[in-house]
Parts: C-alpha cells; structure tokens; sequence
DNA sequence: GCCACGCTGGACCAATTGGTCTACTCCTGT
DNA sequence: ACAGGAGTAGACCAATTGGTCCAGCGTGGC
C-alpha cells in the first residue's frame, strides 16, 4: 500500500535513502528474519534510524501498513529475479535453474531465512487482509514464471503446471535450506523441476 | 525437552489429559496457527486451562522450553503418520501419495496452518537450540522416509534424493495451500514426486 | 495420624509492546 | 515575507508481555 522503493543497496539502510523508503527496508529486512511479531517497532525505529512521528506519518496505520509495504517490497524484488532469470534463457529449465541459482546466492549473502512473505505476513495477524495480500502476491510470482514459460514454449496446462511446481520446490527449498544453514538444498533445486 | 504425550484425542485439550499434556498439546496448536511470538503465556494457560505455577513447574524455563516440547509433539505425530502411510504402501509413490493425503485431510480438519516446526521453531528466538532441533527434527523426517523406501527397494542414493525431494515439496505445498486456504495443491502432491 | 512433596492457584512485577499526541523544523508557492 | 503543509522529533501512555514467588492443596508412604 505504498511506492515501491526502487531496489536500493542493501541491509543496513544507508541514510542516503528518504526516510519512507528506510522504513520498509528496515522493515522487510527485519520481519524477513524474525517474524511479524518478533520485530518490535523501536527495532525497525532503530534500524531505520527514524523516529516514530515519522513512521507513523508515512504509515498511519502503523505495524500492519509497514508490514503490507514491506511485503510488497520483498514480492517486486522476487519478481524483477524472475524476470531477470528467464529473460536470458532459451528454455524453461534454464531459466527456473537460474532462479535457484540466484536465490541460492541471495540466501547466502543476506542470511534470507524463509520467504519474506510468509515470514512477514503468515504470521501477522490473520486478518483477512494480510492473508489476501500473501495469496495476491504468491499468485504474482506464479503468473510471472508462467508467462514465461508459455513465451518459452509450453503449452498452457503444462506452463501453469510447471509454474506451480517451481514455486512449491522454492518454498520448501527455502526452509530445507534454512533449517541446514545451507545453501546447497536451493541451489540444486533445479534438478528436479 | 519432556515426554511424549500419547497422541491424545486432538486441538480443544479435553480436561482428562493431565496438566503437563495439556499445556503441550495447547502450545502445539497455538503456535502452529500464530507462530512463536504471536502466542502469549496468557492464551497457553486459557487453553489448556492451566494456572501459571503449574506451567513453570513443568516447565522451568517457560516459554522456550514448552515451544521445545510442542515441537517434538508435532514431530511425533508427523513421524506416526509418515510410518502408518508407508507401512501400507507396496511402492515408494504408493507411500508418498499417502503422506500427501493425509496431510491435506490434516490441514482441512485442523486448519493446519504451516509446518508447525516452522512456526514454532524458526520463528522463535533465533538461538542455537532453537534451530538445531529444529534441523533434527527434519533430518528424522527426512530419515523415516528414506528408510521405507530403502525397504521399498530403492538404492540408498535413489531413497536420499526422493525422501529429500518428498520433504522439500511437503514444505512449499502446505505454504501454497495455507496462501489459498485450499488444500488441493497438498493433495496433488504426489504427482510430482 | 501426619509428614513430605509434587503440583496447583494466582497475586504480583519490571520491562516491553504498539500507539497517540503535540511541538517543532524545513521547504515550497505566492 | 510569510503562510501552510509535509515531515521530524520524542515524550508519554495504557495494555500486555514473560516471568517470579509463595501459600496452599491433595495424596503418597510411613
């Protein structure tokens, strides 16, 4: 429910960055890792070096608003790997290797503990409107793959199929991957899409 | 950690269950539904109908070690109903397609929500203790698997990879159905094992 | 009978939680 | 020059958090 910051530097939020957008990094970096309820807001406070008028400013609905945007955030920055990842391949396979290989890599260099947006919405508050916000956004990625696949080829049953196949091997990738504190589970993916 | 309560009846922690079983079986279900952060101590005891001193009599160092517990209960359960879809299964895709039916009546019956190690777990303070029996857990439901489809006939690297590959899409898909509310994608599991 | 001990009951506590509110600063348009 | 709104700053608050503590309860052995 906000701008989407356009994919700024990193964790640790630069002051460089409007307040606005130091929030929702904060914010997604943080609930990523901990969970909706294990962030308190003088932690996203602290980490975005911003005072609570200003969050509450930019956030009037505070936690759960920060908490959608944060979302959003970490889903456009999952959709831009996507499209990244199949815009060069000449195969289906080839592009969902790629998306492993990279979240296998962002896993790595960012500690990425599960998937942002279960971390971040599944366990908030189970509202209608964050458990709606987590299918939109699920959904999105899945249509985003494939689209790409039926540009590379597939049938559409076959597509949808193999779409919804990848997102269910990233998931559990994604936790495999973190319970081991290894990367290896989600890179190898791939093999068996 | 504690003591297995015997697989008692189910959620709503009927009175006959002694004290200690109770706060368990409340702890199991509470925080597979809202996470480990999301459950105060204060909903634990109206669950299971228990005062505070007998929680901290049981459990001496409160909230984590009853989490610790709630997950070896949920993993128990887990592990009984890998062990009673394989024993009846004359083929490795036999067994897995019993798992994954299972657990989708599971997860309408109950609403499960997520993997409860992952709610209970991943989401809780992120020490040591927490995420190594967290890995345990896994790994011994990654080893039941294996060792059916050993028995199954499976060569050892053939039953690692499968048992691994069962695990991963176990994972995803309680994720996706959780997002949809819709079981189906748990069901249908089993054709892309 | 009665003691000891496992367990229960709940009053109590400091710390933290998410959130409100108001005073202020700074920039922009006129 | 100055009005006005966007954004900042943080004091403040009620409610809740996880946790401590101890007085009782009931039931077992002796």
């Amino acid at each position: 429910m906000t701008t989407t910051p356009s994919a700024p530097t990193a964790p640790g939020a630069a002051k460089a960055l409007p307040t606005k957008d130091r929030l929702i990094l904060a914010a997604a970096t943080l609930f990523r890792t901990r969970g909706y309820h294990g962030v308190g807001m003088a932690d996203i406070l602290a980490e975005a070096k911003a005072p609570k008028g200003s969050l509450y400013h930019h956030f009037p609905n505070g936690k759960s608003d920060l908490a959608l945007a944060a979302a959003t955030w970490a889903s456009d920055q999952m959709l831009r790997l996507i499209a990244v990842s199949f815009d060069g391949a000449d195969s289906f396979e080839d592009g969902a290797k790629t998306v492993c290989h990279k979240l296998a890599k962002l896993f790595e260099v960012t500690g990425w503990d599960t998937c942002p947006i279960a971390a971040t919405l599944f366990e908030g508050p189970d509202n209608t409107e964050f458990r709606g916000h987590a299918a939109h956004i699920y959904e999105g990625w899945i249509t985003e793959v494939f689209d790409h696949a039926v540009r590379l080829g597939l049938s559409e049953p076959d597509a949808r199929r193999k779409a919804e196949h990848l997102f269910v091997v990233i998931e559990g990738g994604w936790t495999l991957s973190r319970a081991r504190r290894n990367s290896d589970v989600l890179r190898n993916l791939s093999s068996l899409v």
